[in-house]
DNA sequence: CTTGACCCTGAACCTTGATAAAGGGTCTAG
DNA sequence: CTAGACCCTTTATCAAGGTTCAGGGTCAAG
């Protein structure tokens, strides 16, 4: 194993994680990241685990996870009996979220599309089918 | 054509555009809504294209565009020469927009496939693929 | 006339994920 | 010892798109 490290400032952390060191305590204040020990001085003393919880907490957003998911998921990667089998599950939560999230998109980008092929590009308002789309009214009950 | 339908409460235009009383008030003082009439008791006094217009607004937002957009695309709809130019402009640039939240999110959703494929939904956190590729370090450099 | 539903304004508050400022203490090189 | 870099807390601010509250006034039915 690879030295201990104590005792790295906040500064040294944030460079290190590429993290904006605000962002390092607005974590904390959240709960994503555990309080550190401080030294007599009260500055916060890290070691070399809170970079990897870093990069944890910025792949997992990457991947699309809230904030509140992902400490979701750093609290269950702790629960050493049926923790896998959870974290599982949210991993499919997500990519279900996703898949709905782009469904949707698509969904919305085909309406656009048509009404951008229809569209002359020039002329009165009054006849631009993309402003008689928006505007016109629910067909009639 | 129809009544002039004259004096809807907000109320009754709320429940008609299927929209919130108080966010037709945020509309007006965002400028998406032309201040209305007032009777002599100061309660706004709408007609029947208060009514279009908020229907607008929705299936402008439900195609993805901003109420910023939204904004924009109600002045150019009054604009006779060019709007309609420049309405089939904006229309492509919330197409590309969509498009690539649609590639950003299929990226997403290809990483979490590929994490969820190869995890057993059982076993020991440390041996988790999902945690694994969220916690493991950098290639080292 | 009273009651209850409805409307008015202005201001504060909400969510998410930070970011910044104010005012002060600490650490380290020279 | 001092300058400058760094750290501390608390509080405020931002974007977006509203929502809610407090403290009133109005309208219609009975």
């Amino acid at each position: 194993m690879n030295t201990p490290t104590l005792s790295l400032t906040i500064g040294t952390v944030a460079k290190r994680a590429g993290v904006p060191i605000d962002t390092i305590r607005f974590y904390e204040r959240e709960g994503l990241l555990p309080e550190p020990l401080r030294r007599a001085s009260g500055y916060r003393s890290y070691n070399e685990t809170a970079i990897k919880q870093l990069r944890f907490i910025r792949r997992a957003k990457e991947l699309g996870f809230t904030l509140e998911e992902i400490r979701d998921l750093l609290a269950l990667s702790s629960d050493r009996r049926g923790g896998v089998k959870a974290i599982r599950k949210r991993a499919e939560q997500r990519l279900a979220g996703i898949e709905a999230r782009i469904a949707e998109l698509m969904r919305i980008r085909t309406g656009l599309q048509q009404l951008i092929e229809v569209c002359p590009g020039h002329g009165d308002p009054e006849h631009c089918p993309i402003l008689r789309a928006l505007a016109d009214e629910e067909p009639q009950a």
